[in-house]
DNA sequence: TACGTCAAACGGAAGA
DNA sequence: TCTTCCGTTTGACGTA
């Protein structure tokens, strides 16, 4: 990992919501312009897909007529981390929810719809994974009975945001203070 | 370089 | 018609 190349971020909540005023085009624009400004992207680059516009020319024809290419956004860490904040609250969103979500992250709402499919989805399999490696291993461990769903829910979406985040100093040392203690 | 993993996007079936 | 779940496809990236 060549993490000396990438930009560092805050993840201070206070950070995020003042970045999000004047960050507006910012956030997503500059982590898209770095990958437009190379098209070969180097190893750590967001790729360049996102956003309707994006999403309009990913589903259009290949010139030639040929199979059209899937694109692939790649979402910034903020909208991750707001996508995440959003997802420990509801699991569900209505329709003006997502739509506001959608706007405040510069995403499409079939972004975030799709988003949010996904990540329940995944919360869904993991937890059977779970459940089923438990059985396997011992059923009447008592601690392991505990763990309620929630906990569950908690400890896997910290590990995404975790593994979301590959400047993790940063997520627990910002200014010299302990930001996020893990709640497991 | 092949392979594995992750995650966004896609598509089908079903329900309201 | 829209949304959901579920499975699959696909692109990016890390690693042996």
């Amino acid at each position: 990992m060549a993490a000396s190349n990438k930009q560092l971020t805050s993840f201070f909540i206070e950070d995020i919501l003042s970045l999000k005023e004047d960050k507006k085009d910012d956030s997503c624009k500059s982590e898209r312009d770095r990958a437009d400004s190379a098209d070969g992207r180097t190893g750590t680059d967001i790729s360049v897909c996102r956003s309707s516009e994006d999403k309009a020319v990913s589903s259009a024809e290949m010139p030639g007529g040929g199979k059209k290419k899937r694109c692939r956004a790649a979402f910034t860490h903020l909208q991750v981390l707001e996508l995440e904040k959003k997802f420990s609250r509801q699991r569900y969103l209505s329709a003006p929810e997502r739509a506001h979500l959608a706007s405040a992250l510069h995403l499409t709402e079939t972004q975030v719809k799709i988003w949010f499919q996904n990540r329940r989805y995944k919360t869904k399999r993991r937890q059977l994974t779970t459940e089923h490696g438990k059985d396997y291993f011992q059923k009447s461990d008592a601690t392991a009975m505990a763990a309620t769903e929630e906990d569950f829910f908690r400890a896997s979406l910290l590990a995404t945001v975790y593994k979301s985040y590959p400047y993790r100093p940063y997520v627990y040392n910002v200014h010299g203070l302990s930001v996020w203690r893990p709640a497991l």
